[in-house]
DNA sequence: GGCAACTCTGGTACCGATACCATCGCCGGG
DNA sequence: CCCGGCGATGGTATCGGTACCAGAGTTGCC
């Protein structure tokens, strides 16, 4: 087995006490039987349990987890890399996990962090149901919700401004003599998909336009299914000369409908992506810095970890989204 | 504080050991205690602390630790789904570490991970410097490799097929009639580097070509010097007809270099991505399961776990690689 | 009826580390 | 010369669980 301190200890010829104030850098060990420590610690590949001490000290894991919908998604990716710069300044440690949006599954795996004491869970809800995630229910680990507001628990969140992208997406194809917009969207159920039909309505109405249901999708749970969605949009009679896709995944699937019609019809989408300057259409996207809502993020679950008496406040921070234009004029 | 087992103990009028049982499935407690038990589990919200479990028991962590460049990069996040699915199925977590390719910081990660405990670690190491993954010098927790064979240690390790994939790429460059092909490559220490130079070497004297050397760029760590590259070889007098790009970056270097200098060099490039098939040039891309190379790591990793006598047998599984040709004909 | 065997329960020690207190030797001041 | 005080060191209990063993109560079989 591993070494302990204890042989450490019969190693250099002192007590475990004199170890374990070596190793802890404690004042008041003479300096002869520190370097004998140290020699032993080497002599004998020790490496101290953090487990163990963790249990003595009643202190920290020092490991914060984070679960997400989709880590091939790259947004999440960015996310994780946020989260992590932040984690790392503190000397933690990120644990991953992916619920591939099933809440049965988010459930166990909060519950399995919360047993393994991590000191922190930075979460994003697959669904509206949000009861799993009470810190009141979870040995008070402090939890933070990122892109969807909490749902009858009172913990932090970090938003997109996902209403104020969209209109100003939507708006830029109105300015741009566009009438009838089609819309490719998520879920209605979803604080997401419900924001950003929000933002395409409110754009369409500040323009004094109608919304017609015709030309609105909003269930396409992968890019085959947008696909499909885009084509029964423009195959109408009068179809809309430009359409907003909510997401990455209706991007795509209008991307390539719009492409096999022709590819006059203007573009724009919620989320940028690696290539869109490439590609052999207009684009307009949404963007934003993924990365800096994971730093937010693990600034607030910090924050509740420094400094557990703090109620919950329910903050919500907002990171703000820009829009770009991808002319991608002809080669 | 949170509850203690023994706190549930006096909740239900029991000592500490009939909950313990109960906890753990033993058999023999009467029904009656156990099902007060679990009432006092619930009145009190009462979770085990594995911590403690794992110490007495003398059990493991449960958790995987991996250590990858950057999350950003899609085939790393494959590589992470890979490895949770593998990780999940046997109830472990996994502990995400971004080492940024560097070596020092891959150390400390490394030793971090060991002084926690974790049950193994799969790195993709930033350089050909792997003392520091020695299970040796690590508690014998055991290491496996992706990506990147080990260099001194005796080590598993899953390798990608950097050399035939290359070499296939390549020659279906020259079978389409191409005689003189630049090279984006990256640097030669690194194994990918070395491999996938070595297919295109392989490929062109395979078809009595010469290499050229004034064709070759071997070290753009990001897209703008892959772009500077690739114009440095088409501002050539007798440039090119092809280029074949070592990564990801090179390729989209190539790709914008390409299509300023009118579009009708052939592009080949290694690693596979989304919108290949949605550019405005024709691509040939090598593709292959990034995602199976974490579930292998993770399942030879774990069949260390399981069986630590097994001496490390530096096996080496490599994931073959499939060349995916996108003629992006004009939309 | 007596004794073994079995079921259920609780006491005690211990996993590896550390907080707390006791001890020991040494120093200077009264 | 003796005692208070200080710095260095070790003993002991403890964090939250669980392995091991002992003991109480019950049953079954000769």
């Amino acid at each position: 087995m591993n070494p302990t301190m204890r042989d450490v200890a019969d190693y250099a010829r002192v007590s475990p006490m004199t170890v374990s104030r070596t190793l802890r850098d404690d004042p008041g060990v003479a300096p002869e039987k520190r370097s004998r420590v140290l020699a032993a610690v080497a002599a004998l590949g020790y490496r101290r349990n953090e487990a163990a001490r963790t249990l003595r000290v009643g202190g920290s894991t020092k490991l914060l987890g984070v679960i997400i919908t989709n880590i091939a998604n790259p947004f999440y990716a960015q996310l994780a890399l946020g989260i992590e710069d932040h984690a790392d300044k503190r000397g933690m440690r990120v644990v991953f996990a992916n619920s591939g949006e099933n809440t049965d599954r988010e459930r166990q795996l909060v519950q399995d962090f919360a047993a393994r004491r991590l000191d922190g869970i930075i979460a994003v809800p697959a669904a509206n149901q949000h009861d799993h995630l009470d810190p009141a229910g979870l040995a008070a680990v402090p939890v933070v919700l990122a892109a969807s507001p909490p749902h009858r628990i009172n913990v932090d969140a970090v938003l997109l401004d996902d209403f104020g992208g969209t209109y100003e997406a939507t708006s830029m194809l109105i300015a741009r003599g566009h009438r009838n917009i089609g819309f490719l969207g998520l879920p209605a159920a979803t604080w997401t998909g419900s924001e950003r039909y929000r933002g395409y309505v409110a754009a369409l109405e500040a323009a004094g336009l109608a919304v017609q249901d015709r030309f609105v999708r909003r269930n396409q749970p992968h890019v085959a299914a947008a696909v499909e969605a885009a084509n029964a949009i423009l195959d109408q009679p009068d179809p809309p000369t430009a359409v907003f896709a909510a997401n990455n995944r209706n991007t795509i699937g209008a991307y390539r409908a719009i492409r096999s019609h022709g590819g006059t019809t203007a573009l724009a989408g919620f989320d940028d992506f690696d290539f869109a300057d490439l590609l052999d259409l207009p684009l307009i996207v949404v963007s934003y810095d993924a990365r800096e809502i994971g730093r937010v993020a693990a600034e607030l679950v910090c924050g509740h970890i420094d400094n557990p008496s703090s109620t919950p406040l329910a903050r919500r921070v907002v990171i703000p989204t820009k829009v770009i234009d991808y002319p991608n004029a002809a080669s």
